[in-house]
RNA sequence: GCGAAAGUGGCGGAAUUGGCAGACGCGCCAGACUUAGGAUCUGGUCCCGCAAGGGGUGGGGGUUCGAAUCCCCCCUUUCGCACCA
């Protein structure tokens, strides 16, 4: 064995050996236990970053245990592999963005290859080929036929730098989620839809069943689809026999409505202005409030601006005739469009209605004003202004028949009359819209539709799929489809008349690719459907995800839609796919997230280059628990790397020796009986480490504190060395120590793990060992050194037997010397003892 | 503004159930070996204090024999949401 580390030969070597046992090859087999591990596919970017070193470093960190545990592992990698930066890299370099993508999957294989993930390679998908794509169409087409996918024009988000429509997900904060300093544009297109929508109910309850995903995912899941109850009610415009339909949560506050507010955007604008007696005026003013409207969604805060239109509308509750108001805060994609203004009742009302003078009118108190006091807090005892709304929930006054009823009652009672009445209903909104998928790119997967003259919008039949996309296409990057510049790819005949069509040009969305692909990997190369029943029934579901938290509304979202539609289709036959979900933390340096534009990317593949992948992968792990973001340091892969070399000295040093001897085992009260002291010591240090790894292992994942106390383990070797050399550790006790040490290390740094172990004389590798139990006899301490408080300040030491009883402890820990010394003249009120850990004693 | 999470040495972090605060690593200090050390090994390293002792987990209060941990108030940071009617 050569007597210095070196990693770079060790790594290749076992590198080569792994694939060449097929180690990581799993196959179905209805006799084991199966584990479905899952790491986030990685975007064909061109590297591998720190990000993905961790991402991974867990998943295989977990692999590895499990196939150690005896389960059956699947353990897949694939590649995102369409997406905008091949093609905005294609435009710059005139290249393809095929071989962009092609030689980037390439470099980025190898790189994960010389880290040495534990993946079944035979797996691996990429998202590009017509083989996959195909089934994107399918499922395109299977929700056409469901009503689930539908084209419609409508205003859509825009971003200029991607030269294309963004769904609601991929806005943030008002700009591009790539790009975060390009605020989005309206634009109105016709575009194709995803009824992720008919799904909000599902997604929703179904999320009892991901108990085992962060709260806070499925929290943000919640807010996103934003499900409200309400109530909407007509009211007719005076003068133009029209209604407006307003909706809102708290029709109990509908008396002290003194307005209605309108979205700059809404179609009854332009009947106002028609009906107007100066319609310039009023078509200018409304320009203005949308002009100030489009501004305030990207910027923080925002005036509220606001115009009256001189029209009325009138209250169905009361009659009351109140004016019809534009206002730039009221959106048009929430509700209707309209909203009655209640200004003592909401924040965002009274503000308004404080700025232009609006009347404002109190018709909730709070419950416990007893219905004698009939105003509200908010206007003070003085009877002053009030200076907000009183927004909770209370007793109504000045509301006709409803007065006296609590807010709860009313809002029942009155919706239930708006409905027999026949002037509003019951409604329930929800925030989240259809997905919208049409993408105006090239590198994307076609989408399967066909525009024929007579015919209308025709899907391309099952039979035709895939429509491929064609390889000659003129890239400018310029908002228009690409697609649409290639005369022999959009001229086709229709597949009902047979006469001549036209394509839809548009690609989807990425995310439709990655909403189902962890299916794929069951069965990669099935080609009459996209999935293997079978396959998945025996997969399925994935055991653990892991990933960044950044996809909690974007991938993680999507992809329980596409199950639910799969689940309907018939293909699966549960509703969620992830029965747990875990995200990691992400990689920063110097306070900010790694990446190219704040310059402050450390490369992994120059740190496996430098240090081994064993080193940068203990590193990620011990740095940081996984779900916190990870500092990275310098010196501290430094600290990694001299570990690693510590343990292989320490192995080199007695592999010779150790070789040819048999483990020790336990073998019950007489083994443990002949155990010279620093073997007990030895043992007990490699079992109390075995048992703190194997429970995190289980699900707590401080993958940090595990690998500290595999650092404890090796310090207590070290330490031990000179009474190895000198006999009083056997060896096969000493091999019994550092083999385990070695199996633990193989979850984090599998190859130096390996290196050792075939220098101890095995032929199998440690992935192909089972999981050490721990002995909990070994692991038991004989002896307790307490520490002694007097009135919880600690005072002195004792050392008791284990099996102590409260007597011997009682009297040992008051004539320990310190302890006396502060005994001393004072009387002891009650002895506490917390067995194995202390004993305090209340004195006075 | 609302919601969530977090705040522990010079730094990353540990303390799994209310029970020795600071494991492990980095950094730093001293020493050994060495022609040399950015290798390795040994010892030290929360603060004040010569010591005895005292103080200490963002700040303040509380519960308890005992609080980093539980409760209340406040501050700070990060993340999410932010006119969703």
């Amino acid at each position: 064995m050569d007597p210095n580390y070196d990693p770079q030969k060790i790594e290749a070597k076992w590198q080569a050996r792994w694939e060449q046992m097929k180690l990581f090859e799993a196959d179905i087999d209805p006799a084991r236990k199966k584990y479905y591990v899952l790491e986030m596919l990685p975007y064909p970017s061109g590297d591998i970053h720190m990000g993905h070193v961790r991402n991974y470093s867990i998943g295989d960190a977990l692999a590895r245990y499990m196939w150690m545990k005896g389960y059956n592992v699947l353990h897949p990698i694939g590649w995102d592999a369409f997406g905008l930066p091949a093609e905005n890299a294609a435009i710059k370099n005139q290249r393809h963005p095929a071989e962009f993508t092609f030689s980037y999957i390439e470099r980025m294989r190898g790189q994960l290859k010389r880290l040495g993930f534990s993946y079944d390679w035979r797996r691996e998908i990429a998202t590009c080929v017509p083989e996959y794509y195909r089934w994107n169409q399918w499922f395109f087409l299977k929700m056409y036929e469901r009503g689930l996918a539908y084209r419609k024009k409508s205003r859509v988000n825009w971003c200029s730098l991607c030269q294309t429509v963004l769904a609601n997900e991929q806005v943030v904060d008002g700009c591009c989620w790539r790009h975060e300093d390009t605020p989005v544009i309206q634009r109105e297109l016709e575009q194709w839809f995803l009824k992720i929508t008919a799904y909000t109910d599902r997604l929703l309850e179904d999320s009892q069943y991901l108990v085992r995903w962060p709260e806070r995912v499925l929290t943000m899941q919640q807010n996103w689809i934003g499900k409200s109850f309400g109530t909407l009610v007509d009211y007719e415009l005076l003068g133009l026999g029209e209604k407006l339909r307003i909706f809102t949560t708290r029709v109990d506050t509908i008396f002290g409505c003194t307005a209605v507010f309108v979205a700059p955007e809404h179609p009854i604008v332009e009947r106002l202005i028609a009906a107007s007696p100066n319609p310039a005026k009023l078509r200018a003013e409304a320009e203005r409030i949308k002009a100030s409207a489009v501004r305030a969604r990207v910027g923080v805060d925002l005036e509220k601006l606001g115009v009256d239109t001189g029209f009325k509308a009138v209250n169905p509750y009361n009659g009351e005739a109140v004016p019809v108001w534009l206002a730039n805060f009221v959106l048009m994609e929430y509700g209707t469009g309209a909203v009655m203004a209640v200004p003592a009742h909401d924040q965002r009302d009274f503000e308004f209605c404080t700025t232009y003078g609006l009347p404002i009118r109190t018709v909730i108190v709070p419950s416990n004003s007893g219905g004698a006091e009939l105003t509200p807090p908010s206007e003070g005892a003085g009877g002053g202004a009030p200076k907000e709304a009183f927004i909770e929930y209370g007793r109504l006054i000045n509301s006709g028949p409803y007065a006296g009823l609590s807010s709860e009652q009313a809002i029942e009672r009155m919706t239930r009359d708006a409905e027999a009445q026949g002037f509003g209903k019951g409604s329930v909104q929800y925030r989240i819209k259809d997905w919208g998928v049409s993408r105006q790119r090239y590198w994307g997967t076609p989408i399967p539709i066909i525009y024929c003259e007579t015919c209308g919008i025709v899907p391309v039949p099952e039979k035709d799929l895939p429509v491929i996309l064609p390889r000659d296409v003129k890239l400018t990057g310029q908002g228009e489809s690409p697609l649409a510049n290639v005369p022999e790819f959009v001229a086709t005949i229709c597949p009902t008349c047979g006469g001549p069509a036209r394509r839809e040009t548009d690609t989807m969305d990425t995310f439709v690719d990655s909403s189902w692909y962890f299916y794929r990997y069951t069965d990669p190369k099935i080609s009459t459907a996209p999935v293997n029943r079978q396959a998945v029934g025996y997969w399925f579901p994935v055991d653990q995800y892991i990933g960044g938290i950044e996809h909690a509304i974007l991938h993680l979202i999507y992809m329980r839609f596409f199950s639910k539609v799969m689940q309907d289709i018939g293909l699966v036959d549960f509703p969620e796919p992830v029965a747990r979900l875990f995200t990691q933390g992400m990689v920063i340096k110097d306070n900010v997230k790694m990446s190219k534009s704040k310059g402050n990317v450390v490369d992994p593949t120059e740190m496996c280059a430098k240090y081994g992948a064993d080193t940068v992968r203990l590193y990620m792990l011990f740095a940081a628990p996984p779900e916190k973001d990870l500092d990275w340091s310098d010196a501290g892969i430094e600290g990694a790397s001299r570990f690693l070399n510590k343990v292989y000295r320490l192995v080199a040093k007695h592999a010779d020796k150790l070789c040819p001897v048999g483990v020790w085992k336990n073998s019950g009260d007489a083994g443990t009986a002949e155990l010279s002291a620093e073997e007990r010591r030895l043992l007990r240090k490699t079992h109390q480490t075995l048992h703190h790894v194997t429970s995190d292992m289980e699900g707590r994942w401080h993958f940090n504190t595990d690998i500290a106390m595999a650092m404890e383990l090796v310090n207590e070797l070290s330490d031990l060395d000179s009474a190895a050399e000198a006999g009083k550790i056997r060896p096969e006790v000493h091999k019994s120590a550092i083999e385990d040490l070695i199996l633990i290390l193989s979850l984090f740094s599998p190859h130096i793990a390996d290196e050792l172990r075939e220098a101890l004389g095995h032929s199998e590798t440690t992935q192909q060992v089972a999981w050490p139990e721990y002995d909990p006899v070994l692991s038991a301490e004989d002896e307790l050194e307490l520490p002694v408080q007097v009135n919880g300040k600690l005072r002195g030491r004792i050392r008791v037997a284990v099996g102590a009883g409260e007597e011997e402890i009682r009297s040992r820990a008051q004539a320990e010397e310190k302890v006396a010394q502060h005994l001393n003249g004072r009387q002891v009120v009650k002895i506490i003892i917390v067995p194995q850990k202390l004993v305090n004693i209340v004195v006075k």
